[in-house]
DNA sequence: GTGTTTGCAAAGTGTTTGCAATTTA
DNA sequence: TAAATTGCAAACACTTTGCAAACAC
């Protein structure tokens, strides 16, 4: 038997009805398990190539679906700039380049060899914040 | 002799001209040394009732002056909700509240008793970032 | 006096919303 | 076919910008 993918079986699981431009958002972000940290202009330029592209409005309402539903989570960028979608649910670190606004993961970064974080070729850290989310 | 405030004789010593908008917003930040996270809106807000508001505009462009001299630092508050600047330089860390967009600093917090931090009364703690600034 | 800074309003982003048309179950 | 969802465009909130008038040095 033909096994559906994993994404597509939580969102039918989840109530949401599965429609095209849903389907299509979960696949780009979902498909290969992989973390990934993307606005929503991003998923409307992945898909303006398709056969149907998906509004930019209908992109932000089905990314706080998904948000609610607990399948992302919503990381600050610098202020005035595109808001920033994490696949990557645990906790973890980032590296946030203040020229080009990228964020990148720290994979495997321990706590207390917190002195020995490595900045990206040809930067230099200047600072560090460590934000607490509470609700 | 009379001592001019820190802050007064820091606008002057750093080349900027003592223009009425900027000592007025100086003040505000810097005069009692506190640390301090502020909104454009919360300075205008202040400045309003006084003899002589300041535009909105100014007051972007002289925060975005004061950060350009290392006097403030941005910090991101939720996307789409207004930038947030503080006044504390040390290397901090803030608790953010996910429903009131509020943030607040951590005072003394130790990285290795890191599992010991208590959100505030009535609220429950969803997770963490540490974010490494670069440049 | 001369170059800087301000206020004002207009323009620019990024995001949300209202509603008629479409789609899913 | 009934309810949910979409596209579209208008509305929004926050921030930046252009320019003539006002100001600091």
């Amino acid at each position: 038997m033909t096994r559906q993918p994993l994404y597509l079986e939580r969102l039918q699981t989840s109530g949401l009805r599965l429609t095209e431009p849903r389907t299509k958002i979960a696949r780009l972000l979902f498909e290969d398990g992989a973390a990934r940290h993307v606005t929503a202009e991003w998923i409307a330029d992945e898909l303006a190539g398709t056969s149907t592209s998906v509004a930019i409005g209908t992109i932000y309402n089905t990314l706080r679906l998904f948000l609610g539903q607990g399948w992302l989570r919503e990381v600050r960028g610098a202020s005035g700039s595109a808001a920033i979608f994490d696949t990557n649910l645990r906790p973890h670190h980032h590296i946030y380049d203040e020229i080009t606004g990228e964020l990148s993961d720290i994979a495997e970064l321990d706590l207390d060899i917190f002195g020995d974080v490595k900045p990206p070729k040809g930067k230099s850290i200047t600072g560090y914040d460590v934000i607490i989310r509470v609700r």
